[in-house]
DNA sequence: AAAAAATATGTAACCGGTTATATTATTTTG
DNA sequence: CAAAATAATATAACCGGTTACATATTTTTT
């Protein structure tokens, strides 16, 4: 069976793109298991933001890093009970459930971001042949939100 | 709240490369839904290959477009339901289940193309600033496979 | 040719995310 | 200031995929 990815266009981009982002997470998963850090891939990004800005409510992480809310709840909940976040409610807004690293998690911290070091290390080694990929990617996607795809997809088929 | 995702690298690449996948299924079902076209996007390989070979098994088709046998399965009984797709077993081979297209899916086909048709002419339009994208993709797809993320990590880690 | 191994399919249980719905607190408006 | 609208969080139900497990058939080995 030859390989259709390669020449099918749209079909082909997508299912590239998710079996790239799995790869990704996959290995990034393994790795951590191998160094027995109870932390997963998924946890990064919250784990920077919250280093960052000291304490966040549920809806500015999930705007930041783009996911539902109830995705962000889940995330954390975990993160909870591994014990590297907890939470207060925000006595000027009660509604708010201001997230927070623990003291476990900033003691934690320097041991990670070694971890994360050599991610990026390796990434940028991965990329070095594909020197634009993540701008292009970046471009694409906001093509992408202007202009959608469907948009121009209605034009073309008129023309035909 | 600034963009995270811009400046982080893995985290953010994986972020990335799941909502540009998102935003092209998401647009492409839109789009066969105003055309009241009753099928989904990931049916599309299919057909196409479907289209090609007259008839296939399930694993052929999930080692082409490389997803788990029991999603194939699961998107193959759509679309038979649909009535686009029937099976029979194979007489030399009684474990395997050949697939083919129906009357109806050869008749819907030339309609269906135009369709793609127009999805391919629209992904070159966005990609014609990123020339290389899909290359670079497949690149870093086996450059990830060979000498896998992990291990690049692992390098790194030592050297600090 | 019988036993063991491998292959093809099907099903169940799970996973990480989503949308839809509910509840509570705050802000806006008449 | 009461009523309506909005915002923040929490939960439920679903979705498209996965891995793990079960079953039937074929192939290989002895």
């Amino acid at each position: 069976m030859e390989d259709f990815l390669v020449e099918m266009g749209v079909a082909g981009l997508t299912g590239r793109l998710k079996r790239l982002n799995d790869l990704f997470v996959y290995q990034t998963k393994q790795f951590y298991d191998e160094h027995d850090i109870d932390i997963e891939p998924n946890w990064h990004m919250i784990f920077l933001m919250l280093e960052k800005h000291d304490s966040l409510t549920v809806t500015e992480i999930a705007e930041a890093i783009q996911i539902s809310h109830p995705a962000v709840i889940k995330l954390t909940n975990k993160m909870k009970k591994n014990g590297y976040v907890e939470s207060f409610r925000n006595p000027d807004d009660l509604r708010k459930q201001q997230l927070k690293l623990t003291k476990k998690a900033m003691k934690k911290l320097p041991l990670l971001k070694r971890y994360w070091d050599a991610g990026e290390k390796s990434l940028n080694d991965l990329l070095n042949e594909s020197e634009h990929l993540l701008f292009q990617l970046e471009q694409l996607e906001n093509n992408l939100k202007l202009s959608g795809f469907k948009e121009r997809m209605e034009v073309y088929l008129k023309n035909t």
